[in-house]
DNA sequence: CATCTAATGTACGAACTGGTACGTTAGTTA
DNA sequence: TAACTAACGTACCAGTTCGTACATTAGATG
């Protein structure tokens, strides 16, 4: 055996990076903890040590997944655009998160397949997620003020549109492959469904 | 133990049904075969008698809900309806069927969790998908020939439009009701959603 | 440099879980 | 009604998997 060397944040962090994939990959019961230790410079012991089993594992998984993506939302800066254009940024930017963070959209599925369970003892997430729609709102208030949006559309509906569209198209990837022959995320195609997705929303939001 | 009546059908059709629930429910690998066994009147011996095993039930279970979702499309008549109106009457068709089978949304989500491996091989799945995007195709063809939609759309993007929205809705339902406490399938907000749908994607076609 | 503790590693057990060997019986058929 | 087979039940095994008891050590502290 190499001597090892001690770096408790280290550790923590490779646990949560594999641990993430993991589970993302295989699902709350199909992950192993025995298979996310033996991926990780450390051992199964850790996972007890630092975060106390595979539930509460899984728990930290989750919460730092929906912090990194919505930081990363609410660095977008949208008070200089003209609402239509503000959507459709706003649009553009979940459409590329969701691309690149498939192990999150993963997650979600599997936090839903639990009937969002765990989801519920993490207070900070709700905070975390209502700040992106309260974004959106401000745009579409703004739209309607100045009579280019209609005035009857919910700013939680429009982010649901945009969501689905989003979380569809890497959420349902290989079932569309093998169905439709299909890949949803083709790389000839990104422009395209980028382009329609910001069509379809401000399609829907104008007067 | 009481006396047992022999009925091949109904023990087989028993199974799928749990087995559909469970699979549904916990996943492939969360899917407990004692489990499965227990809810019904027959034994597990009964699932590796009539299927051979975990895996071969969770392929029949996949295959008889995608057989009954689009037989219940292939019924739907929309040569007598406007392309607007047919698109619209698809669209809530797909609206209807994804609310009324939860189950089968959570097996396409636990099929895309194994990259749809199971799917590959059951080549009968694509005729059956197929089809029901040619209705569609057709329907397309019309209102383009009429000069009432654009030229530039693909069926298939139509249906992926018209199958995110239903999907994410069942799907994500308890995600969303945690972080934004908002039933998706609240029976109140219902018909607000159908509709909605129906705008988006006309309003997508319209010239 | 002696001491102490946070951090780490090893070995193992108890419960679970998919699968099977083997025996039994309901209902059909000659 | 005797013989036969599809249908079913019981008991058990072997591998897996989460979790833990216990031992060890790197590096900080005084």
């Amino acid at each position: 055996m190499v001597e090892r060397q001690r770096d408790a944040e280290r550790t923590r962090t490779e646990l949560l990076d594999v641990a993430t994939e993991e589970f993302a990959e295989n699902g709350y019961s199909g992950a192993r903890v025995d298979e996310i230790a033996a991926r990780t410079r450390t051992t199964k012991r850790m996972i007890y040590y630092y975060f106390g089993g595979k539930e509460q594992l899984y728990l930290a998984v989750l919460e730092r997944a929906y912090a990194e993506i919505r930081a990363a939302e609410r660095t977008v800066d949208v008070d200089h655009l003209d609402p239509v254009a503000a959507v459709r940024r706003l649009a553009e930017v979940t459409f590329d998160h969701h691309e690149a963070h498939p192990a999150f959209i993963k997650l979600v599925g599997v936090e839903n397949a639990q009937h969002a369970k765990h989801m519920n003892h993490v207070a900070r997430l709700v905070d975390l997620n209502s700040s992106a729609v309260d974004l959106l709102r401000g745009v579409l208030d703004r739209g309607r003020a100045e009579g280019t949006f209609r005035d009857d559309v919910d700013a939680l509906d429009v982010h649901m549109m945009i969501s689905s569209f989003c979380f569809f198209r890497v959420a349902n990837r290989h079932t569309w492959g093998a169905l439709f022959d299909r890949d949803l995320l083709d790389e000839s195609r990104r422009g395209h469904y980028r382009t329609m997705l910001g069509d379809l929303v401000t399609g829907y939001l104008r007067k």
